[in-house]
DNA sequence: GAGGCGGACGGTAGCGCTACCATGACGTAG
DNA sequence: CTACGTCATGGTAGCGCTACCGTCCGCCTC
């Protein structure tokens, strides 16, 4: 009694087996799996009967075939060890997890190049929605992303020109509002540390220069920058390095987190007094900047809301309901901690 | 001129497009782009510049009906933002950057139902290749992994049952040399300090507890720990209550590094000297640990190396190389730092 | 010179599903 | 009573690729 299997497919049941043990037509258990209202009760009923009896799962690649349509989110970061990201992908897996979307996750390491090579797999392959981080990528890119024939989402930032739909805060003015809290809190050489120098970390960084120089306090000498990949470590170096070469400096705001927890430490290691001599702005709010001591003024950003809402807006435009404005500005919000505090 | 184009498929060229161009059959091109040795130089040549002139790119759903094998890696992971699985995924990525394979990441938030799912999503799209964290997964997972006919590797411990490979190392033994360093060092009253308690936790207490024991120095108030997801506040928390609980304690081993960090906080704050009053034992060496003051001694893990090793594993098994040893064991190195140098 | 053999290439027939269109039953309008 | 729309269901024909097997040709062997 053993049915003759078809020779590659391991003999996994499929909507021939689920039709026939049902006793309807093949199309009619795809549209009682899919959708399930255009199938009257009964019918529904035996085919489940059916589904569950056999164990049937759809095969994804036969779909993906035939609808020109994989199920599946393209997601884009540009690293996954910065927590900013893992937390952005977080919010993208807890929006998802109870649909049947897989998520592909590609990792640029803030490379155009990385980025296009990635755009190409993933294309083919018809994913439903594309989500990628920043808004600055090359023509190549761009291009394409407006091709892709999916919705886009474009994260962390926002801008004029989106590919489709962007969810994000300006980074500019997070900056600006950092720098602002510390000139009003007294500071003068307020120091601006930055590592790595993403776009992102470019227009903080514009920000910072932004308020400085509107209170006549920005001096060039006070910017110190490395392309180098940000690291806890490194913003122990670059705090020293910054302090050698000016040595009046009363302030730092630091591009991220790390950075800022390593001049803390550091601080405490050459016993520099926070927020007295030194105070310290952080950038993204961690979970630590909080329980540090002193607990660290940060600029908080809605980074797992982002991946949330990225979600819900590439699920409307699939279901056909895009959002009435495509750009959504979720903001951010300084915490004024003790760091800063004198 | 304009070709008639099939209705679904959007217009891109297929391979018998490039087929009709090179002057050759069809499957002369999908050998010539997959086994090229197998195609005579000339054809190769003439199929190249038809694909590069049509910009042809091979549809990877139709690729993997025809072949019953999707050219995908499926990875499950327990957490997105504990920085740990970040590394092991950095490494999975920049061992498979150079491949045509796509990456499915699922989350599976600790939990075996999630897993089971999870694997049941991954399953019917037959995936080259599967890498799991962790070694206890539920019976119905491990039947779904062994009947998934792919290379699996289950990574961040090793164990005596693979499913098909792991590559890992021995929580156990981390936790053991970590509390038999600071027995060593001269605390007596050594606490654990542990959250979310997952199997590799467990395991790691496990090693604390069997190190105590044998120093006759355990006792079961030393041990506080909570299923609550672990962070730097919880860290802080749980030593509070830990010190409210044992007023004696001398050191802790913490779980994690996360937790080590939010002791070393609450040191600061409480003016609890650092390694003289309290010793502090974090696990797996973050980066920040170094740098923290006073740095802080940590059991190094090779997260990254666990993350290439398993794909490497995983394409040698797929090209038919199985390794000898199907079972890695990476170790650890206890770093001895400031915290506990008393 | 016949037969055998291996290497290069191609044709056919699917892989498992869904888009598209057809069919038939039924209800409603004129 | 006919025409026509609507709803539930089914049949056919692919989606774009590759497994399988066959053909052809050149070369070697005896």
């Amino acid at each position: 009694m053993t049915k003759p299997r078809s020779r590659r497919g391991g003999g996994r049941p499929t909507i021939a087996d689920v039709a026939r043990k049902a006793g309807v037509g093949a199309i009619t258990v795809s549209r009682a799996l899919r959708e399930p209202e255009r199938v009257s009760e009964d019918l529904r009923r035996q085919i489940q009967a059916a589904v569950d009896e056999l164990g049937y799962l759809p095969d994804p690649n036969a779909r993906a075939l035939a609808s020109a349509r994989a199920e599946v989110f393209g997601v884009l970061v540009p690293s996954l060890t910065n927590s900013v990201f893992a937390e952005v992908l977080r919010g993208i897996y807890d929006s998802l997890s109870d649909s049947s979307y897989r998520i592909q996750l590609g990792n640029t390491h803030y490379s155009g190049l990385e980025e296009e090579r990635l755009l190409q797999v993933f294309g083919p392959q018809r994913p439903a929605a594309l989500i990628v981080a920043g808004i600055d990528q090359t023509p190549i890119s761009r291009r394409l992303l407006e091709t892709a024939g999916c919705p886009v989402v474009q994260v962390m930032e926002t801008g004029p020109d989106p590919v489709d739909m962007m969810v994000g805060f300006s980074h500019f003015d997070g900056g600006k509002a950092a720098t602002e809290h510390m000139i009003e809190m007294g500071y003068r050489r307020i120091g601006f540390i930055g590592a790595r120098m993403d776009p992102r970390s470019q227009r903080r960084l514009a920000g910072y220069r932004a308020a400085m120089e509107a209170a006549g306090l920005f001096d060039a000498r006070l910017v110190t920058t490395t392309p180098v990949p940000s690291s806890v470590t490194l913003g122990r170096e670059l705090f020293r390095d910054a302090l050698a070469k000016v040595p009046t400096l009363d302030a730092v705001f630091c591009n991220n987190d790390d950075i800022a927890l390593g001049v803390l430490f550091e601080c405490h290691r050459a016993s520099i007094a926070v927020p007295k001599t030194i105070g310290i702005t952080g950038f993204n709010d961690l979970d630590m900047m909080e329980v540090a001591f002193p607990s660290v003024t940060s600029v908080r950003t809605p980074r797992y809301e982002i991946g949330r809402r990225s979600v819900a807006m590439a699920l409307a435009a699939i279901a056909g309901r895009r959002p009435q404005e495509p750009v959504v500005d979720l903001g951010f919000e300084l915490k004024r901690r003790e760091s800063t505090a004198r």
